[in-house]
DNA sequence: GACCCTAGCTAAACCGGTTTATCTCCGGCT
DNA sequence: AGCCGGAGATAAACCGGTTTAGCTAGGGTC
């Protein structure tokens, strides 16, 4: 079974390669009955054109591209970024190029390539760190990009984020209010940009403990143990995700601490595991976010000039895993 | 900024683009040093061949497709499919390229894209339905492609699967020696091929009820609720997925049917979410089972000839869910 | 009627590779 | 000397599109 080329539609129609690529793309240079019978033949030919072939002169490659940078194996646990990714989907025509590897090197070396073999129109950038060294890429590679969650403005490059000062600002207060004054934070990676951004607020409004974690049960699991075991333990504790939070939690049973009783506990990102848990969550709209930084790169691949999009605050949805402060 | 291409090398070598083809590709018909003054200006500038142009060529894609069809918003929860791409990728050396559609003629449609744009190498197919009319549609097209998951063989496809009836078996053996005589199964979707294996398994290993339910968690508790609300509730539930599982746990606890005292529970396919709940569940390796399928599809795009893959069996991790029926 | 324009189309070049046909040179065999 | 064969290279065709230059016919202008 071999598919209809252009070839095959121009002798069918009885006129020449050139007619029937301005016929099929609307442009001008033939006549309109010429056109309804280009079209006419090529649709009773169930004809495609090659994407490749298209690519090749010059035009668009009709994908993007997004590299996860993660152990393999930790993937399956992320739920946000598969959000995200069909939350991307969403608001594309044109398909996307997954990969992941384990290092920020290859990462570089994938866009590089990408960029070289002509693979893609643009790239999604995620996870940002303090500095990033891809932004600079991006920009003397001449790669459309959109940075996705890095709060703020980077470079020359488009970005969608939300804004996680405030967020974390508001969780704060929301504690504050409950009369909690020992707060304590459980946070992500450090060299991830979110994680600064998040410190700086926490720092800023009030006088709390932060430990650092990696995202996993283990390390959340550990930090609580931490937090709990010293002489002033917090009486609220905010995680920078729903796996670190939950495994808190469970710490916290263990050890006879009752939450909401004496520990309240606040997840960010919610999921199924904080809806399970009852765990108070800071939600937002992964999947509008996602279909925001699609909206976004694509308008940059279209040739608009970069935009920052700024995303709606994220909620925080009271559950059962915080209550007013005993102490208060 | 603008990349080399094979005629650049060609005039900085002083030979003609056949030639530093011939040189690039390790093909025979260049003597050694021109390989090697062809291979030094290559890196020299930085070569690196647009795939475009060598697809063109009728030579590969260097990709890979993947289709998941389902509500886009859905798609979050579903920590099993990440798994599954983060453990294809492993074994990957070219790209994936993923979309998730909304229906299955999308689906359809999208794989004959695929194929007539020249994108793909071959394809994965997922959640294969009983009958499912992807498989001819592979064979006619000629398009290479890998059915994962679903049990047994596939016309001339080659297929990567683990042993659902045996695996069904087994957890019904095991409810069984723990005393439990009315044992409930919530299903997953009725049309999935997998889904009647595991329906034949269990109806053929214990006289019991069958529910069906879609995976979500309002279906897992509205199918638990119908079951301990009959006059013989049964003493030991079998779930098709954890979150199901998770969601039928609370509803018991809701209704007063202690877990596992009264009322056993197994999750199929283990997660974070059943290690947080104390689950027992039947686990596979999904990330060495993505990896699995890669390498068989990767197989088969070299064209070797289609074999079928069987997986490991499932393992059965015992938690806090399951007990000796109170009967017994 | 000579001239110019333009609509409508064709032929051909081009994108960046691969592949095939061809050409040259050199050495070995009889 | 004459012939053959093979190694090593090149030119050119090809993949399936897009794009540009050029050609032709018909209508309007003076």
């Amino acid at each position: 079974m071999k598919r209809p080329t252009i070839k095959d539609i121009a002798a069918a129609a009885g006129v020449s390669k050139g007619a029937v690529s301005l016929a099929l793309n609307g442009r001008a240079g033939v006549s309109e009955d010429t056109r309804a019978r280009v079209l006419g033949v090529a649709s009773e030919l169930g004809y495609r054109p090659s994407v490749t072939a298209r690519a090749l002169s010059s035009a668009s490659a009709d994908a993007v591209g997004l590299v996860l940078v993660r152990p393999p194996r930790a993937l399956g646990d992320e739920a946000f970024f598969f959000q995200l990714i069909a939350g991307m989907q969403s608001e594309m025509s044109c398909a996307l190029l997954l990969q992941v590897v384990s290092s920020r090197e290859a990462e570089i070396a994938l866009y590089q390539r990408w960029w070289a073999e002509h693979r893609v129109d643009g790239v999604f950038l995620v996870d940002l760190l303090v500095s990033d060294p891809r932004v600079e890429l991006m920009s003397s590679l001449g790669l459309p990009a959109v940075v996705v969650g890095g709060s703020g403005h980077h470079g020359e490059l488009a970005s969608v984020w939300a804004d996680d000062y405030a967020a974390m600002t508001s969780v704060v207060e929301y504690l504050k209010a409950l009369g909690h004054r020992r707060i304590a934070r459980v946070a992500g990676l450090s060299s991830l940009l979110h994680t600064v951004r998040r410190d700086q607020a926490f720092e800023s409004a009030v006088d709390g403990v932060i430990v650092s974690g990696d995202y996993t049960a283990e390390s959340g699991a550990a930090a609580t143990r931490l937090l709990l075991g010293s002489g002033e333990p917090p009486t609220a504790i905010v995680y920078d995700n729903d796996v670190m939070a939950v495994a808190g939690a469970a710490v916290a049973e263990s050890l006879g601490v009752a939450v909401p009783g004496e520990l309240s506990i606040v997840a960010w990102d919610d999921s199924v595991l904080c809806q399970h848990g009852r765990l108070t969550a800071l939600s937002r709209d992964t999947f509008a976010f996602g279909a925001r930084a699609a909206r976004a790169l694509l308008a940059v691949v279209e040739g608009a000039s970069p935009t920052d999009v700024e995303d709606v605050l994220p909620e925080l949805v009271v559950r059962g895993s915080t209550a007013p402060s005993a102490r208060a």
